[in-house]
RNA sequence: GCCUCGGUAGCUCAGUCGGUAGAGCAGAGGACUGAAAAUCCUCGUGUCGGUGGUUCGAUUCCGCCCCGAGGCA
């Protein structure tokens, strides 16, 4: 059973899609985005997502998409469906002798499909939302000692402000018994692909900027602030998932009033490049990444240079 | 032309009763296993507009000059 994989990373605003698409379409590959936000039906322009007619390469070769439009923006999707979804999907491409090509930019996302991440059965929302009010009446530093006593190997990985992260682990701890570190140290990085291949595109900073900051002004004019608002009607709440991605939650401020237009774009494109910050820090300390510079090169050199790393570690 | 107020970190500004300076934002680095486009941590040397003077010592006081905003003519 061939179980081999391709995976393409980078910041947001390096050019993965187009990327994606023509290096696909060249080698009878198929794509899975292992992105978070883009799962969501109906939000389109924010999260850059692919449309139908730029699923073509220049050969004419049409690309199928995965992992893209598979839920609705009313519910919150999360890593562990997306781990069981997305291994699905590759494994249902390699099946039918096809390549399969996970791209995209959520570095947890890509992580939990491509490595021996585990999810199974120990999460349960009605704890954790107890624990967290627990947190929010008795204090930040209560939960961070109660942490201490269950699990300190995990209260020296954690700052004691980060909340998220100490609730999750308390509720990991009530639910299993175990503390959570038990969990999250024993594998580190074991993939279950073979062969694999990961691929990093890098942009220089200022340029990447210049693109994320272009990228958010063409959103607005393709009409952004009616997604935004459409999504509303349709009921979805300004707390869930999907409401939470960089270019909706601003443009929500901007709908309550609470801020101008220009403040709000602005803003989107401040998070963005932060974003794309924290998106490179992710990838960064991963050793296996092969990276490839896009501003050295013409486009379609690029595409052939990552053609051939592909041909030589994956058996096309 | 005269008067007033400004000119300090990439931006907005604070401050030094004379001992070479600090906040916010921007930015940089990092962490990361069920919200991850989330969450969290760390990081501030710059001819203090220019030039003379007073002084042991000036970004701080004084003179002149340059630039900006406002007022009077």
């Amino acid at each position: 059973m061939n179980n081999r994989l391709v995976v393409i990373v980078g910041a947001t605003g390096v050019g993965k899609t187009k990327l994606g698409v023509e290096i696909a379409s060249q080698i009878n590959a198929e794509i899975v985005s292992g992105d978070s936000m883009q799962v969501y039906k109906g939000m389109d322009i924010g999260t850059a997502k692919i449309s139908a007619d730029e699923m073509f390469g220049a050969n004419g070769v049409k690309v199928l998409h995965h992992m893209i439009d598979i839920v609705s923006p009313l519910e919150n999707y999360s890593v562990a469906e997306f781990q069981e979804d997305a291994r699905r999907c590759i494994q249902d491409i390699n099946s039918r002798e096809k390549i399969p090509i996970l791209l995209g930019g959520t570095g947890l996302y890509v992580r939990a499909v491509i490595d021996k991440y585990s999810f199974e059965k120990n999460t349960n929302l009605n704890v954790r939302r107890r624990i967290r009010e627990i947190g929010e009446t008795l204090g930040n530093e209560y939960l961070y000692n109660r942490l201490k006593e269950v699990d300190p190997l995990s209260a020296v990985k954690y700052h004691y402000n980060d909340v998220r992260r100490i609730a999750r682990a308390l509720e990991f701890y009530e639910i299993t018994g175990r503390p959570i570190s038990s969990q999250t140290d024993a594998y580190t990085r074991e993939s279950i692909y073979c062969p694999l291949l990961i691929i990093g595109l890098w942009l220089p900073r200022n340029v990447l900027y210049q693109q994320i900051n272009q990228r958010v002004d063409n959103m607005i004019k393709k009409g952004l602030v009616d997604e935004v608002k459409l999504l509303i009607e349709q009921g979805v709440k300004l707390d869930s998932t999907s409401m939470q991605a960089i270019g909706y939650r601003q443009i929500v401020q901007y709908l309550q009033n609470k801020c101008s237009l220009e403040r709000a774009v602005e803003l989107i494109k401040r998070d963005t490049r932060r974003f794309a910050k924290r998106q490179i820090t992710w990838f960064k300390i991963d050793p296996r990444i092969k990276w490839f510079d896009v501003s050295q090169y013409e486009y379609f050199k690029l595409i052939d240079e990552i053609k051939g790393e592909i041909s030589r570690n994956i058996n096309i």
